[in-house]
DNA sequence: GCCGTTTTCGGCCCGACTGTTTTCAGTCG
């Protein structure tokens, strides 16, 4: 029996339990016993008494024993007779909770998205109390919905509308501060909507200028101090506006930006003291509201440090709190170590690239275009690459207070050989071996590949590791903890590829890097000056897996950095 | 169902919104 299963059996049970309209509190009694088992870092093995455990009970505890002992819990076989799993896809629609299914079931037999779909069609549900004709056009409405809207939108997708909503709340002078909150502000991969906290004294005025200027497909919710509207976007996307009062726009954001376990936490610290957490500010004993000029004020009233948005997850993140001052900052990066220029199929020149990277402050970096083999991509043969060579090496006469590597983005070939031989590459400072080509080879081939550009003495970095394009393909799918273990025997780099398309390596694949001692290089891959700024976002992705600014080469002085690549 | 240095019973994070109701249950973030 391993933790996972244990963990997925309570949580199922909870789900089923909710189905059955069960108490609340004891639903999330099993999934707070998960959650317990989810955050405790040790291992089955390893931990002594499971039972013990704050947050597992008799019951739970039974669930556990029964799992260890007979490989299934007797109790989810139970439920899982008495509750059809068709039901687990109601919770999806919007309106549907547990008590209300329940209640669709019991009185209606319905069991399935069909079933509840012709009940409605034949008018037979408003005929149960707490359910009205309005309520069955809406059950309809998502039914249809559901099939139809992304469940969640990728944030390479939200980046530009994020960017858009941004313009147009600058132009509305009513408008006092402004940010993006929820899960995009946390750097999540993919986010079910998009949330603003806008601070004004006229919010009424704001309402209808919001209503006015964006581009709108439906109006959700027009109130006081909300907004809630479907954009006209490529893919639609709902936005969440909240109108708050310059003092309580700290705890707004705050509250906003979650993570629901995140706030719980909160909520629980601020219990203990006696006080209260809104998202209006904190109640205190005595009633009276107490309000921040900033959301380190707010953390600072709980003696708690500024706890970035990227690391508020499950909750612990209040156990590393010692951690925090060494998680890697933007500030940190000396430089980029991934970029095209107009010599494969970057948008600038060399010089224009370096020129950007110097205002960014950066003391050194790489030009890294495509080899040969990636015709598409004007990659260069030999010749060029040499030639390229030569014009960086002159480059940097002029260049003094920046220095510019000769790199490249070499492909690793279908068949695993590289793109140039080993006297080419011997002349690079700096070479990134990466797959594009023949994704859809078995695992065993796709390792075989990688190996051989590994093991290879002159290559230093393997780009976005899995070929992943967020919720739209999953790369090549390559064994990610045996490349792990091999770039530490060999002494190699693993990029997180900062591009929101990409964000690769992921979040549970840096923990692990970082565990196993890899260094990971940050990398923006430009193909324009403009894709320089994704740094930020990658540092803020980095965060997530905790790494600290030791783990990132990019932190790194040049003097460190090249010792360790020609090593 | 779980918990307790105010506690073995009463509360469990908090507030808003919706649709159903005539004061609130259910759902949601």
């Amino acid at each position: 029996m391993d933790k996972k299963t244990i963990i997925k059996t309570l949580e199922k049970i909870a789900l089923y339990m909710e189905l059955q309209g069960e108490n609340p509190f004891k639903v999330s009694a099993f999934r707070k016993a998960a959650q317990v088992l989810e955050l405790d870092a040790r291992s089955l093995t390893e931990m002594d008494n499971i039972l013990t455990l704050k947050g597992i009970g008799a019951a739970t505890g039974a669930v556990i024993e029964d799992l260890i002992n007979h490989g299934e819990s007797s109790l989810l076989i139970e439920l899982q007779n008495k509750v059809p799993s068709g039901l687990l896809p109601l919770l999806k629609l919007p309106g549907l909770g547990g008590k209300k299914i329940a209640k669709l079931y019991k009185e209606l037999q319905i069991d399935s998205i069909e079933s509840l779909k012709e009940a409605c069609e034949a008018k037979k549900v408003q005929t149960l109390a707490g359910f009205a004709a309005k309520t069955e056009e809406k059950i309809l409405l998502e039914i249809e919905a559901l099939q139809t809207k992304p469940e969640r939108t990728a944030v390479w997708q939200l980046e530009p509308i994020v960017e858009m909503i941004e313009r147009k709340l600058k132009t509305i002078t009513k408008i006092a501060k402004f940010s993006v909150a929820g899960s995009y502000r946390r750097i999540k991969e993919a986010s079910k909507d998009i949330d603003f906290i806008i601070a004004t004294s006229s919010p009424k005025e704001v309402r209808d200028e919001l209503l006015n200027e964006l581009p709108i497909l439906k109006t959700i919710a027009a109130g006081d101090t909300k907004v809630s509207v479907t954009l006209d976007v490529e893919n639609e996307v709902d936005v969440d506006f909240r109108l708050v009062e310059l003092h309580q726009y700290a705890s707004a954001l705050n509250h906003f930006t979650g993570s629901k376990d995140h706030n719980i936490k909160m909520r629980q610290i601020a219990k203990e003291q006696g006080k209260k957490i809104s998202e209006y500010g904190v109640e205190l004993e005595d009633g009276n509201m107490q309000h921040f000029h900033s959301e380190e004020d707010f953390y600072a009233y709980f003696d708690l440090p500024f706890i970035p948005p990227t690391v508020r997850e499950d909750g612990s993140e209040f156990t590393k709190l010692d951690q925090l001052p060494f998680l890697v900052e933007l500030d940190d990066i000396k430089g980029d170590f991934h970029m095209h220029t107009t010599w494969s199929d970057g948008a600038h020149s060399i010089e224009e690239m370096v020129e950007a990277c110097r205002q960014k402050g950066y003391s050194h970096v790489v030009i890294t275009d495509h080899s040969d083999y990636l015709k598409v991509a004007n990659g260069l043969s030999k010749e060029r690459l040499l030639h390229q060579i030569e014009i960086i090496r002159s480059l940097n006469e002029k260049y003094k207070d920046i220095e510019i590597l000769a790199g490249t983005e070499m492909d690793i070939l279908p068949d695993g050989s590289l793109d140039f031989e080993d006297e080419v590459l011997q002349q690079l400072d700096f070479v990134i071996a990466s797959i594009h080509s023949s994704f859809s080879q078995p695992q065993e081939k796709i390792m075989e590949r990688l190996f051989h550009a590994i093991k290879n003495p002159n290559v230093d970095m393997i780009a976005h590791p899995t070929g992943r394009i967020i919720e739209q393909r999953n790369g090549y799918n390559p064994d990610v903890p045996t490349l792990i273990e091999w770039a530490k025997e060999y002494g190699k780099i693993l990029e997180l590829n900062a591009n929101p398309y990409r964000l690769d390596l992921q979040t549970e694949y840096l923990k692990l890097a970082k565990e196993k001692g890899v260094p990971i290089a940050i990398n923006t891959d430009a193909h324009h000056i403009n894709q320089l700024k994704y740094m930020d976002i990658g540092v803020r992705y980095a965060q997530k897996a905790w790494l600290h600014k030791e783990n990132v080469v990019n932190t790194w002085t040049l003097e460190k950095f090249m010792h360790y690549i020609t090593k």
